[in-house]
DNA sequence: ACCTGAACACCGTTCAAGT
DNA sequence: ACCTGAACACCGTTCAAGT
């Protein structure tokens, strides 16, 4: 499948980025315009609000999250390795320009978002909890510890992304992260 | 020591406040004045810059952060009081209208901040560890596993602050950080 | 010493006007 | 269908002017 560079497509993952590395106020229009190559007014003609601009990044960004996930744990065979898999999705954004997973900086500016919104983030939480916990059961781990296993991984995830924020050391990241999974092969 | 409840005060408070639940690009001068009582252009005078006002308010929040921490431990005497003292003080925050640690959120905005306020933040973050990694050994655990341990506390915390935010849930906080006390009082 | 209105370049948003 | 300049009320910041 040809990937569509049209116009609507560039402002949205301008936007991701954008929105990844500074947080929804802390980027203009005027930014997208620049980089993109258009007047600031034009980016109203395919997206009224910011508020709509961001339902079409999230809506992207989620949809990518779970596709590159499993077309990359389709070739791994071990638990450690799609465990590694999934944490990768995030360091990959931390390489990026320190950039966040998209959830994580909206999750945090939950007041700039309405109802709807917030919704589909504690959603994108929910079904990342879900993803780890249905890997552990494949590998047969116990229902009830898989869970406790699933969150606990996904808040260690979470809390070291936002300590690398501050720090900019992803080695940081990287001993957290892997300390967690190899507690879980071995635990 | 009387509280002295004058201009440069109030804005400090009210500007923690709104950073604590919108970020630093969340909120404007205008949402400061009118709550103070005084207009846009006054706060300048005692805060040339944005930037400026957030260091007095980072100033503000981590002194009183470890004084009141320890104001409360020297009433204590067990470590799992001690460490639900040290998550109470998060916990407390999300209370007042899900508001999340200062520096958890000025991590997630430094794009947004000089390099002094970052160093500022990361250091924040290393006395947290440390707080967390002395109090553990004061109950004789080792160096090293306190080190590992501390810094694993640390990271849940932050980790389920940020949930918290999109789920609008304290119980999922809660139970997550009363586990992970469980898990290192036991172990 | 403390406060203010007015001005500046910016922001998101709207809209009438262009192709 | 797609883009734009101009206008609006906002933003942080500056400054000359008030007490």
């Amino acid at each position: 499948m040809a990937k569509k560079e049209n116009t609507e497509t560039k402002i949205i993952e301008t936007g991701e980025k954008l929105i990844q590395e500074r947080g929804i106020n802390g980027f203009s229009f005027a930014d997208i315009a620049n980089i993109v190559g258009i007047r600031k007014a034009s980016i109203h003609y395919y997206f009224p609000t910011k508020t709509d601009l961001v339902k079409s990044v999230l809506e992207h960004y989620i949809n990518h999250f779970f596709t590159s996930l499993d077309d990359r744990c389709y070739t791994l065979s071990s638990l450690e390795e799609m465990l590694t898999a999934y944490t990768d999705q995030f360091k990959n954004s931390l390489q990026k320009n320190y950039q966040v997973c998209l959830c994580s900086m909206l999750s945090m500016e939950s007041f700039s978002l309405d109802n709807e919104l917030q919704q589909e983030i504690h959603t994108f939480f929910n079904k990342n909890v879900w993803w780890i916990q249905k890997k552990l059961e494949e590998f047969r781990i116990p229902e009830e510890q898989a869970s406790t296993m699933a969150n606990h991984l996904f808040v260690v995830v979470q809390g070291a992304q936002l300590i690398t924020q501050s720090s900019k050391d992803i080695s940081y990241f990287d001993s957290i992260v892997s300390k967690e999974i190899h507690s879980i092969i071995s635990g």
